[in-house]
RNA sequence: GGCCCCGUCGUCCAGUGGUUAGGACAUCAGAUUUUCAUUCUGGGAACGCGAGUUCGAUUCUCGCCGGGGCUACCA
């Protein structure tokens, strides 16, 4: 059609959050699937906030989702695009459906609805009249009452909706502005979308917009419904389950592209059963006919995994760049030593920083640590490790390994005895990196002295 | 209430008119290990129920049960 520049015949694919909140991770997966799919197949993805309820959205809820997006590096080509700034559309659209007579003026209240309702049973919906006096009345589209309106859906199949059992349902305000059935179907069309990757919940809506479509004689896009995504109480997903969020997901240390992974994974898998996906490969195997119909169960846990084994495989290089990133500091040579010890052991960037803050800061003792390896018998020991460390020919991991193994021998007890009680001498924690690793990443001065340390403290 | 969707291990994802129903997370046991992790080996664990079709159903059909969505002058 004309009036849609860039529509070149290939597929548009949209991603259409309302910014009533921050994006779900069930939006994300949506807008993750939108994605893939447009990226598979070489179309263009279209970001369009639906804000059309003023009253609930705001500029906040769009930069978080923005963000959000951004964070994931999921990319779009058009937009975003506003769809309250698309009034001037939707008046034309509206005005086309009253002139033709397939919309109406009524004054029924959602009350008057109701009490019809119940004077004339469920089984058919509310059916108005047109009202000439009421200029300022909500407009309503007129639904047959026979027929079915068939959405062919692409994870679903054909779904048949009886007509007879819809309202007659308001399209727009008494003021004017348009209600969302009525705007997601003007802007779709406008727009040039072709497919329509969205959650279950609007399968039910779907055959309003089909309605309306038909009625301003546009041709429909092709959908798809995503099974819903829900919480580990099988309930819907909502605020109460954790990191439910995708700024959530962030804060707790997960790598982008773990997240994408996970998520890819949350309704859809390979027929070989791989696990583990980089992205391009997601990109070259996703389908959307492919994507299950049974809602999912987020689970953290799995996350968690799939987060690690990404952790462990980034080049130390891109690790230390998130790792800097997630704790705010420099990625520096220093954080980069760091992170090389730590590397193999952290799930999530959040575990990182508890593990190599000891060569940062002076270490905080961690009272039950200490009282459980600091006994009056590991004193002598200490104090052997010390001197031995303070006199090796050199301080890198192999070198203090060889330095401590005659202290071992001298007292003969098990490496465990002495090694955790320097472990908590220079970290404060039973919990830390190799501790020939760690020990040479400290230094041998710090060492020397935080050891020092523990014995005037262990003693006094 | 009406309309609609869904139902394979605890969870996610495969799969088939005839399979020992597969993989992953989780879990359990064992091995490795200087802590914590990692890693390795092994184990347990599922086709919601009832009919029908069929020589044979987890797979196809219907009913039931269970879960979910929509049913706003919200999106």
């Amino acid at each position: 059609m004309s009036e849609h520049p860039g529509v070149t015949g290939s597929s548009r694919y949209r991603f259409a959050p309302s910014p009533t909140g921050a994006l779900h991770i069930g939006g994300a997966r949506t807008a993750l699937y939108n994605w893939l799919a447009a990226r598979h197949d070489g179309g263009e993805l279209i970001l369009r906030i639906e804000d059309t309820d003023r009253e609930r959205s705001t500029p906040e809820h769009v930069e978080q989702i923005l963000d959000s997006l951004r964070w994931l590096e999921l990319d779009w080509d058009d937009g975003p695009l506003f769809q309250h700034a698309d009034a001037e559309s939707h008046a034309e659209a509206l005005e086309r459906l009253l002139e033709s007579g397939a919309a109406y003026r009524d004054p029924a209240t959602a009350d008057d609805v109701r009490a019809w309702k119940a004077a004339h049973g469920s089984e058919r919906g509310y059916r108005g009249a047109p009202n000439g006096d009421a200029a300022d009345a909500a407009v309503r589209l007129r639904v047959p009452d026979d027929g079915d309106t068939v959405v062919d859906d692409v994870v679903r199949g054909p779904v048949r909706f009886p007509n007879r059992s819809f309202d007659d349902f308001v399209i727009a305000r008494g003021d004017g502005s348009v209600l969302y059935n009525f705007a997601v179907a003007v802007d779709d069309a406008r727009s040039g979308v072709t497919e329509v990757i969205r959650g279950d919940d609007h399968l039910s809506n779907t055959p309003k917009q089909l309605l309306v479509l038909g009625a301003l004689g546009h041709e429909p896009p092709r959908y798809a419904h995503l099974p819903l995504l829900h919480g580990p109480d099988g309930k819907k997903l909502s605020k109460r389950h954790g990191a439910a969020s995708v700024g959530e997901l962030r804060d707790s240390g997960y790598l982008p592209a773990a997240v994408r992974n996970y998520l890819a994974l949350l309704g859809w898998g390979t027929t070989d059963d791989t696990t583990i996906m980089s992205t391009e490969e997601l990109v070259r195997r996703f389908e959307v006919k492919d994507v299950g119909r049974a809602s999912a169960i987020f689970d953290e846990k799995k996350l968690r995994w799939l987060n690690g084994r990404f952790m462990r495989e980034m080049p130390l290089d891109a690790y230390t760049e998130a790792v800097a990133r997630f704790v705010g500091r420099e990625p520096d040579e220093d954080l980069r030593a760091a992170c090389s010890i730590a590397q193999e052991k952290a799930q999530t960037l959040a575990e990182v920083w508890p593990l190599i803050r000891f060569l940062f800061e002076d270490p905080v003792p961690d009272e039950k640590a200490w009282r459980k390896v600091m006994r009056s018998e590991t004193l002598p020991l200490l104090e052997d490790a010390g001197a031995v460390l303070a006199d090796a020919p050199s301080f890198d991991p192999q070198a203090i390994e060889e330095a401590l193994a005659p202290v071992l021998e001298r007292h003969s007890v098990k490496p465990g005895k002495l090694y955790q009680p320097i472990r908590v001498a220079i970290t404060g924690s039973t919990i830390s990196p190799g501790i020939f690793e760690s020990l040479a990443a400290l230094g041998r001065e710090r060492t020397i002295r935080r050891i020092e340390e523990a014995l005037v403290r262990q003693s006094g």
